[in-house]
DNA sequence: TCCTAGATAGGAAATATTCCTAGTTCCGTT
DNA sequence: AACGGAACTAGGAATATTTCCTATCTAGGA
């Protein structure tokens, strides 16, 4: 699904597309591309200003709502105190894994759907809406870099 | 594991056990019994100020980073933007189904064990460390709150 | 083109988190 | 039991994050 797409079943369910509503989208966009990078408010916004200068974090703010409402976007957490969001693209469902140095995350194409059944089946009465699957830990450059700190540590 | 063996743990791991460092492992450990709700870092202000009306909140926060970086307690978050922490106990393994609308959260006993030795094989060379499994949703008693949220609104 | 419900900017307010420093205290050693 | 010092704390201030308010503006249907 293409960016243009997105914006066409936004106007059809009748949600008003401003042009930083789109450079909101467009962010989010690029920042699933190649990398799977979720974005926090405050990069979405210095990637909006780049076009609209004048933006308030309140606009990001409301906007990334009104999309989440939809369904059109999640919010990601890596343990680091900054919420993230991502957009949610059809065919595209996947879970993270992240580096608790460097921050960053890679996507994880596999998904605990067996466990899923069994959530459902232990609360039969739980209306189950979504799912978060996220493995945290130390990326090989990280561990690289980590060496050499403790060795750095050692000689000194 | 009792909370008595959590303090020789640390008191042998070196950490300083100080009152205010004992009353915040009170309260996540009050936190984790029965109904497994993780605690901001406000509420467990609250919680210490009971005994210790002047604690601060820097104090909450570091202490709560200091017992992370040990892996005694661990972050979580259930997308309402606010972050929780619960204790790690010995044993006590577990993932969250949570509740969108009230925020409260039930214990699952489940974990997608196979989905992690899958994501090894996909990065050998990632060392992980831990994982999430969180599952969101509406639970009974919000459905049902819901529902009649929904006469009302048709109603008037 | 006009109309208006809904969106925005900008500033202020509320909330959450961290920094700084002087003073205090836990705890190993004596 | 007292001591010394590294580690810890309180309190206030600073910073970061998120939301609120309101006058103004605009996307998109009629």
């Amino acid at each position: 699904m293409l960016l243009q797409d997105v914006l066409k079943e936004l106007r059809k369910a009748g949600i008003r597309l401003t042009p930083q509503r789109q450079e909101v989208l467009q962010a989010l966009f690029d920042g699933l591309q190649g990398d799977c990078q979720p974005q926090s408010a405050e990069e979405i916004l210095q990637v909006v200003r780049k076009r609209y200068p004048g933006v308030s974090p309140d606009t990001i703010y409301r906007t990334l709502a009104t999309f989440q409402k939809l369904g059109l976007v999640r919010e990601v957490n890596f343990r680091d105190g900054c919420r993230r969001f991502e957009l949610v693209l059809q065919g595209g469902h996947h879970h993270h894994l992240v580096c608790l140095r460097c921050g960053r995350s890679r996507e994880l194409p596999f998904c605990p759907a067996d466990c899923l059944v069994r959530v459902q089946e232990y609360c039969p009465d739980f209306e189950i809406e979504d799912h978060a699957f996220t493995v945290f830990g130390y990326c090989p450059k990280c561990r690289e870099e980590n060496r050499n700190v403790f060795r750095e540590t050692v000689e000194i």
